[in-house]
DNA sequence: AATGAATGAGTATTCATTCAT
DNA sequence: GATGAATGAATACTCATTCAT
């Protein structure tokens, strides 16, 4: 499971240059700084020329989906295991707290991904179909076994985590995050007897 | 509360250029082109000089806040007349539901401030503030009347929004825009007896 | 007869600045340096600022063109004078010879301009057009009073023009360039009862 | 007289290299594309790498004149050989007119050449000089066998040669190019009696 | 000798903002 | 107050050339 797609291998000094480039993007993303700096700012940083850099990464976009996807690789793992590991609804509910931990944890990663999903570069787009894959396969599980209600898609699920991470910054962040969580989770139990479930008349 | 923060009474001809600068910043909010453009082009657009432009909206977020005011505004009217008109649980769902059904009528605009509020320009805190003040007022009066269980604050209904308005532009907004207003709402009733919480060890 | 096609006239400093850059621009062609030069140079050189050159002139070509239209206008109203005062013959003999002279006393601008012929930007087609159109005249007057053979076009003049701006900068131009122009017209003049042509079997 | 400098027999592959770019650069010329295409493309289209190229042509001009070469040398013998075939005046104006059809039937070439001709890179010089000597001997015969007057220069014939090749993307090209040859030729024979030659007081 | 990744100086171009008219 | 020309710092990106592999 390599961090290219392409298999050549690289050269190397060509794969170093690479890693280098990608630790240096990803301190700056963890830092929230990545759309304070010049693009060429990334190749300074790492210590190579700015060629080298888009040899590597011929656009901003292409940088931070390459930090983007190990994030997502490890988050896809993650929900692997508890899908494994737990039953259905525990494993959804895991997931979700430890979504918001980790949010918590790479407050700049988040405002980063925030902004691209905002900005919607559709090179985003591979990675994040990755993790609505994790996200649909738990949910598919809990309603499954019954424990979810099979009226609500994944989609919704996406939707709220976006929602989290977009709002990072607001003061009380974590409770908030937590809150969101709590009411998906509760709201996401089999249906109860009846919600009086208002008529929008609009 | 007025629009502008001075209250001298502009000349006729300021009157005309303002309004001819909003009408033209909406309308390419709407067109969810508001971020394409130069920030020149609003004043070319508009048919007044840079300098008139830069009089009446110093930066772009300027410009942007005063288009999100009257939304706001609105959003804000319609919440106290759900307020006074219906029981409070009734009033939340109402409002919740428009506010999908509005941004469904203004996908650009929602663009638009979802991109606002990711980079998150202060300049937009007042307007948030006033929406956020209108749906603390509904959740509190429903948790009030004990619809709406008291232990998650409005913060959260308001992250879920962002989330909402942040994802427009996925395939099946619309779908999925309800299905986390539903999970919302169902969340939001009376605290269940007991919801088998999972308690995340991480 | 003004420089600019528009007629938009230009504001007070406008119009300084666009003249500032035509005569630093002029006094970089004709010295030769016309490609040497970044394309900001002018902009500093005419102290003005680089948004303002391009203003006036969006590409190096814009620029180009400019200076050579008074060029041409010039060697146009000559074209025109001659065939005024002098016989047919006579006027474009006169011209052609002309022609040389300018060529020689402004090396660096014929060098400047033999570039952009070759590099043929249409930009300076209708500079061309015009001095063609004056060769044109001058030749078909001279073929109308009998001096001239009717059979070769003045498209060949032009060429021969060409060709001796284009080879500027050989050591013996100005012989080879007399040269030239000698055999054009003693070649122009009316056929000879029998030049014993040499059929091309190739 | 090699192609090369150095004389030191290549190795088989570096031969084999030389000739892959050699040939991609030629197919290059000929579609007028020279001049539009990064140096290291050359080595790209021919399959090596670009020290490769380095080493064989070390700039660009090395390059079109390595494939210029080869064109002046097949010109020069079909001087030589038209020289010893046919009566001094007629191998003069089958070389020419043979001139036009070359430069006819290879336009990509022309344009390229002219472009190096007015860029005068001195390494085109060699060629430029041999296809002058080549031009040189074919008119000193015929001005020895008083055929062409004497007081015109070879150099005027290479500058109209020059000039043909400059203009060749104009729409009538080839007749216009016929015309001057038919020019200088009528212009070369032996001095009629007398021109009615202006003089140019200017 | 061949390779192709690395290099980074060089350059064009934009656009937010100012200020003379 | 309105205008829009001028400004020039900021920045992205290329491409000729080198040199480690």
């Amino acid at each position: 499971m390599s961090t290219r797609g392409s298999d050549k291998p690289l050269r190397a000094d060509a794969q170093r240059n690479r890693q280098a480039l990608l630790a240096k993007a990803r301190e700056v993303c963890d830092a929230g700084e990545f759309f304070d700096l010049r693009f060429d700012d990334f190749a300074r940083l790492a210590g190579v020329g700015t060629g080298t850099l888009y040899r590597h990464f011929p656009t901003r976009e292409a940088l931070a989906e390459a930090v983007y996807h190990e994030e997502v690789a490890a988050l896809c793992d993650r929900a692997r295991r508890l899908r494994d590991a737990l039953p259905a609804h525990e494993a959804l509910a895991t997931f979700l707290r430890g979504m918001v931990d980790h949010l918590d944890a790479h407050q700049g990663l988040a405002r980063t991904l925030a902004t691209l999903m905002a900005t919607s570069t559709a090179a985003l787009a591979e990675g994040g179909e990755a993790l609505e894959q994790a996200v649909t396969a738990l949910v598919a599980a809990a309603v499954r076994d019954g424990t979810v209600r099979g009226d609500v898609s994944a989609g919704a699920v996406m939707m709220a985590l976006h929602g989290i991470s977009a709002a990072h910054d607001r003061p009380d962040w974590r409770a908030e995050a937590d809150g969101v969580v709590t009411l998906l989770l509760d709201g996401l139990v089999q249906p109860q007897p009846s919600t009086p479930n208002v008529s929008p008349e609009r």
